[in-house]
DNA sequence: ACGCAGTCGCTGCGTCACGCAGCAATTGCG
DNA sequence: CGCAATTGCTGCGTGACGCAGCGACTGCGT
């Protein structure tokens, strides 16, 4: 039984990875661009370099990407007032809630689903998720 | 409640993702060759052309990602003796388990957080992963 | 039987993202 | 008041991708 969760998980990335790539080309961006794109709606504003660490970019190819997101109205540069070497970058509010409505779409029909199971049986799902996204997290963290 | 699922799958897609990635670089090939060598091991060997349309390609970066793969020894080319114009590409049996591998210490960690679930625990989350994985497939094939 | 449209996989060519190396600007420590 | 370290940014080369076009092959229609 929990081999087969392994194999549901390893088979649920294929799509996942795939939907988020044709996201990305949809909004004419990399997935690295979309990915960067996460982490600062997730985390909140952070410099080039912090964010050239956390989608695993060189601080030249972040610096570059950095630049597309600016030109095309998702993220904006903010120089530190304390560190004039540092600029902060955040993101437009609305560009992440216009990329978040891409998947209204697949989020319905994740609630078709759910509907499916009751409050406790959620409450398993929401458990394990989480504690999935923790151990992927922690293994990313261990080989970087 | 369900709300906060669809955040943890939000959530979890990033490191899935950025852990692909890593994965990628480490064996020396895109993340498209990665994810064309998931779809061969899956679902088995496909023609040039089907595997073009599975990871979003066009059929002349599939046919240089195949010689990629053929390069490194991952696939390799079988003619097809029924059409002539047809290659099948197969999956090298020894790859595909040398890949697999680098996912056994994070399934390691899944499978610790899934001690932590009983037998009827388990089967929620195996039918919620599978129907995830069912209706992502789904939200693909409408973009397409 | 034969031609011809359709399909399949493969090759020039240009574009663009990325890594590497080096740069100027700025900070904080000795 | 230097001087090493850090931060972000720019040439240069590499390589993956899309586009357009090619030859090879199939099978449908006449």
């Amino acid at each position: 039984m929990t081999e087969e969760v392994l194999r549901a998980i390893a088979r649920w990335q294929i799509p996942v990875i795939q939907f988020n790539g044709m996201l990305a080309e949809q909004l004419g961006m990399t997935w690295t661009d979309l990915q960067a794109l996460y982490v600062l709606a997730n985390s909140g504003p952070a410099s080039p370099g912090e964010l050239a660490r956390r989608v695993n970019l060189t601080s030249g190819s972040a610096s570059r990407m950095i630049e597309r997101l600016v030109q095309a109205g998702f993220v904006r540069r903010v120089p530190d007032p304390h560190d004039r070497r540092k600029v902060v970058i955040e993101p437009d509010p609305d560009a992440v809630r216009r990329v978040g409505g891409l998947y209204d779409s697949l989020n319905e029909r994740h609630r078709a689903d759910l509907a499916g199971f009751d409050e406790t049986e959620q409450a398993v799902i929401l458990r394990f998720l989480s504690s999935a996204a923790e151990r992927t997290e922690e293994e990313i963290r261990q080989r970087a």
